[in-house]
DNA sequence: CGGCCGACGGATATCCGTCGGCCGGTGCGATATT
C-alpha cells in the first residue's frame, strides 16, 4: 500500500511540474532528485547553477505533508526566492530575517503551521525562540541551498552552519536535502558531516561548463595586466565580471576602465551600503552596465543568463569558487570566456586571508590565560569580540575564537582547550593552504584546464569544446587583440565561433 | 605573503633610503547610540 502511495506521488509530481510551475518534462537531474526525495531520502545534488534546483524542493513541498524549511546564506537569496514562489501564486511561501519587523516576524511565526516554505539563515535558525516554534511544527524537508557554504564558511567565518546538524536533531530528524553547484570530494564529505546526512543519495552533475573558454594569462605586474584587461574588455563580448581580491582595487579599476574604454563600468564590495549594492546589481541585471569590478561578495544568486565574460584580476583561494566565479558567464549556454590574469605577488591575497581567519598562536595562548585568571569574559559576545579585534585580530579570528570558548564548562579551565583548538587550527590551515595548491597548480599547470579541474573533481572528461582553453591551442591574441586587427588570426576563431553559436542555438530549439 | 605607508636616521638644511608594522574577503543578528 505504501508502495501505491509512493507511486501516485511520483505521478503527481509531474501534475505540479505542469500545473504550478509551467514546465512539461524536469531537467536532467531534477527527477532523480525529486524521487530520493519524495522516498525520504537525504540526498546530496551537485547541480551546475541554472539547472533549476529550486525546483528539486519546490514540487516535493506540494507533495509532503508540512513545512519545507529552507536554509539559505543571504537574505537578498531568500528574498528573491519568496518572490519567484510568489509570482507563480504560491502565497504560503515567506522568508525569516533580522530585517523585518519584530511584528511581522512575530506574525510569520503564529501563522507558520499554515505556510508551505520557509526561507531562513543559519544565524536566525540558531536563536532558542525560533527553534522552538519550529519544533512544534512539522517539518517535511529540511533544504540547505548553496551547501557548499557549510564546508566554506562554516569552519571560521559562519560558524552556525556547523550547528545545523543539531538542530536536525531537535527538529525530528526530517529528511535533508542539500544542493550545491560545486563541491569537490572533500568537500562533499565535509558537508554530509556536517549535516549529518544518514544513508544520503547522491546525485554528481559535471562541474565543467563546456561553453565556457578557459585563459590563463601570466604577466610581469599589475600596471601589465591593467593594460590587458583594457585592451580585452575593448574587443570581446560583454558585459563581463572583473573579480579582484581586495575592495580598493574594484574602485581603481572601475575608474581606469571608466577612462580608457568609455564602458559603462561599475564596482561592488561588502564594504557599500546595502542600497547601493542592490542599485549596482540591479543595473548589472537589466543590462545597464558593460562591466563590474567586484570582489566575491558578488554573485551568488545572480541569475543573468548573458554574462560573456569573467575575468579574474587576482585569483581566489579554492578551485571551488574559482568554479563558481566563472559559472556565473553564459547561463544561457552561449560562447563565454573566463580569462585569469596571473602575477606571482597575487598568492599574498589568499594565502593573507587563510592567516587572517585564525588567531595566531601567542594570541590563541593569552586569551586562554586571561579567561582563567578572570581577566576577560567571553560575555558579552560584542565586549569579547572588540577586545580581541582592538589587539589586532580579525573579526573572523575573533568570532572563530568565541565559538571555541563559549562552551567550555565552568568547572574547567579555559586552557584545557588549547591544544585542541591548536589542532583545529592546525588542519584547518592545512586544508586551506591545500586548497589554494590546486588552485596554484590550475594556474602553472601545462596540460589542459578542463581536464585539470575535471580530473580534480574525479570527473571523466566527456567532450571537448572546440574553443576549450589556452592550453589546446586557444589564441588569447585572438581575444585580446595585442596586434593589429588587420594581421590577427582572427576572421578564422570569429568563424568558428559563429559556426559554434549556431550549433548551440539549434542544439536547444532540439531541446524544446 | 608582499605592497604600502609612516617613522626614522643619516647626511645636509630638503631629500633619500631603509626598516618595521599593518592590512587584506565573504554576512548574519542584536543592541545601543546619534
Amino acid at each position: 500500500m505504501e508502495l501505491r502511495d509512493e507511486t501516485q506521488k511520483l505521478k503527481r509530481a509531474h501534475v505540479i511540474l505542469k500545473e504550478k510551475f509551467g514546465y512539461e518534462q524536469f531537467r536532467a537531474g531534477q527527477w532523480q532528485v525529486i524521487q530520493d526525495v519524495l522516498n525520504g531520502h537525504d540526498v546530496f545534488a551537485m547541480m551546475p547553477t541554472g539547472s533549476g534546483k529550486s525546483i528539486c524542493y519546490e514540487v516535493p513541498g506540494y507533495l509532503m505533508e508540512g513545512l519545507v524549511l529552507i536554509i539559505s546564506p543571504l537574505l537578498s537569496l531568500m528574498e528573491d526566492q519568496v518572490h519567484q514562489l510568489r509570482k507563480i501564486g504560491e502565497k504560503q511561501a515567506r522568508a525569516l530575517n533580522g530585517l523585518m519587523h519584530p511584528q511581522e516576524r512575530k506574525r510569520v511565526l503564529q501563522k507558520i503551521n499554515t505556510l508551505r516554505f520557509l526561507f531562513i539563515s543559519p544565524e536566525m535558525l540558531r536563536q532558542p525562540q525560533i527553534l522552538a516554534v519550529l519544533q512544534r511544527t512539522k517539518v517535511s524537508l529540511f533544504v540547505v541551498d548553496e551547501a557548499h557554504c557549510v564546508s566554506q564558511w562554516g569552519h571560521d567565518f559562519r560558524p552556525d552552519y556547523l550547528y545545523l546538524a543539531q538542530i536536525k536533531a531537535k527538529l525530528g530528524y526530517p529528511p535533508c536535502l542539500a544542493v550545491t553547484a560545486t563541491a569537490d570530494e572533500r568537500v562533499r564529505v565535509d558537508i554530509a558531516r556536517a549535516l549529518d546526512l544518514r544513508d544520503v543519495r547522491q546525485l554528481l552533475m559535471s562541474v565543467d561548463r563546456s561553453n565556457i573558454a578557459l585563459i590563463v594569462k601570466k604577466v610581469m605586474d599589475n600596471s601589465e595586466k591593467v593594460d590587458q584587461l583594457i585592451q580585452l574588455l575593448s574587443k570581446v563580448r560583454l558585459p563581463g565580471i572583473v573579480y579582484c581580491a581586495a575592495r580598493d582595487w574594484t574602485e581603481r579599476l572601475a575608474e581606469q576602465i571608466r577612462l580608457h574604454t568609455g564602458l559603462r563600468t561599475a564596482y561592488y564590495h561588502g564594504g557599500m551600503d546595502a542600497v547601493d549594492r542592490r542599485k549596482i546589481q540591479n543595473q548589472f541585471l537589466d543590462g545597464e552596465l558593460d562591466v563590474l569590478c567586484c570582489t566575491n561578495a558578488f554573485g551568488m544568486g545572480i541569475n543573468k543568463p548573458d554574462i560573456r565574460l569573467v575575468v579574474h584580476f587576482q585569483f581566489p583561494g579554492t578551485m571551488n569558487a574559482y568554479l563558481q566565479e566563472i559559472g556565473r558567464a553564459s547561463r544561457d549556454g552561449k560562447q563565454g570566456l573566463a580569462v585569469l590574469y596571473y602575477t606571482e605577488q597575487d598568492e599574498r591575497y589568499p594565502s593573507g586571508f587563510i592567516d587572517m581567519n585564525f588567531p595566531d598562536d601567542t594570541m590563541l595562548h593569552q586569551v586562554l590565560v586571561e579567561l582563567d585568571q578572570g581577566l576577560l569574559q567571553t560575555e558579552p559576545k560584542d565586549n569579547f569580540l572588540e577586545t580581541l579585534q582592538g589587539r589586532g585580530a580579525s573579526e573572523t579570528a575573533a568570532r572563530f575564537l568565541y565559538e571555541q570558548v563559549r562552551a567550555v564548562p565552568r568547572e574547567k579551565r579555559f586552557l584545557s582547550i588549547l591544544d585542541e583548538c591548536r589542532r583545529i587550527i592546525r588542519e584547518r590551515r592545512i586544508i586551506q593552504m591545500n586548497d589554494l595548491k590546486v588552485m596554484k597548480d590550475y594556474i602553472n599547470s601545462n596540460t589542459c584546464r578542463r581536464a585539470f579541474y575535471q580530473s580534480f573533481y574525479k570527473e571523466k572528461q566527456q567532450h571537448k569544446p572546440k574553443l576549450c582553453c589556452d592550453q589546446c591551442g586557444l589564441q588569447f591574441d585572438a581575444f585580446s587583440g595585442e596586434e593589429s586587427p588587420e594581421d590577427r588570426p582572427h576572421s578564422e576563431q570569429i568563424l568558428e565561433w559563429r559556426a559554434r553559436l549556431t550549433l548551440l542555438l539549434k542544439g536547444s530549439d532540439h531541446e524544446k
